[in-house]
DNA sequence: AAAGTGCTTGCAACTTAGTTACATTGTGCT
DNA sequence: AGCACAATGTAACTAAGTTGCAAGCACTTT
């Protein structure tokens, strides 16, 4: 099956109309193959088809409500999405990740967990929001720098 | 030693100049004993003397730099500052917590050591800001919402 | 296939966090 | 007390994100 139709099956499944935006938006993301920020998806997309960014939030709150994406905590108070795919085992930024500045490098942190420390301090019922991303420069390019 | 001359003698020790506003940041994070966000901190102040937010935001950056305050990770893109105070062992905002976004009540994830672990994962030579804070609802607010 | 209803998008205007350049004021030193 | 320079204020700006309303497109029903 092609990125199209995965991704129109995708929005069926989840049982939201299917509009260009909405692919533009999941192609973008998949195409990244990494999390991107609201502006970046926003560029990206503008290359190919105009898009107000007002639509773009929209687009965003409604795929993180339907799980098909995700918002990203980072350090440097500027929000991340990438999509949630059940079927790319291999995602790094699905769990707490470090990302280089420079390279843009995704080492993941698989030692931290932070959701079930949560759960276990406050209660199995908590839901929240619990991605890290924590934003560096990685020791290969910390060396160039210097 | 009153409060008063207790942020004196920090400001003296740090070797940066005494002024009435740097005294109020000081003071008001001190009152708060929590950790606060600039808006937060510009409003608690212009109760008691005017302020402009460019001087806010010049006196965080001051005090982040001489290693008065420290700049807190949220998982909703905002900022906030907490004092760094050696004496304040119990200080609940120095590790990583979770912030009641009702009640505003702190519970410490002690257990969780990221600065410990990313250090393992990317060498000794790693520095970066390493505060989280999860923002969520505790579980006593969440019964009383229901 | 056409047509209508309601979901989706765009537009404009706004809010809020945060920054920069330059003018003014106040601190700390002599 | 007065001077030099650091600290603050003013104004104007950027950038992310939101809201209300009007226009357009997707999906269903015939």
């Amino acid at each position: 099956m092609c990125d199209r139709c995965k991704c129109i099956s995708l929005l069926k499944r989840k049982g939201i109309s299917i509009t260009i935006l909405r692919r533009y938006v999941i192609k973008v993301l998949t195409l990244a193959g990494r999390s991107l920020t609201p502006p970046e998806i926003l560029r990206q997309i503008q290359k190919f088809h105009p898009i107000n960014k007002v639509t773009l939030y929209r687009i965003l709150r409604l795929l993180e409500k339907k799980a098909i994406v995700k918002k990203i905590l980072t350090i440097s108070n500027v929000s991340r999405y990438a999509l949630i795919d059940p079927q790319a085992n291999g995602n790094k930024h699905l769990g707490p990740h470090f990302i280089c500045m420079v390279c843009e490098a995704i080492i993941p942190i698989d030692s931290l967990n932070i959701d079930s420390i949560l759960k276990k301090k406050l209660g199995s019922k908590f839901r929240g929001p619990m991605e890290l991303t924590i934003e560096g420069i990685c020791p290969k390019c910390r060396k160039e720098v210097k």
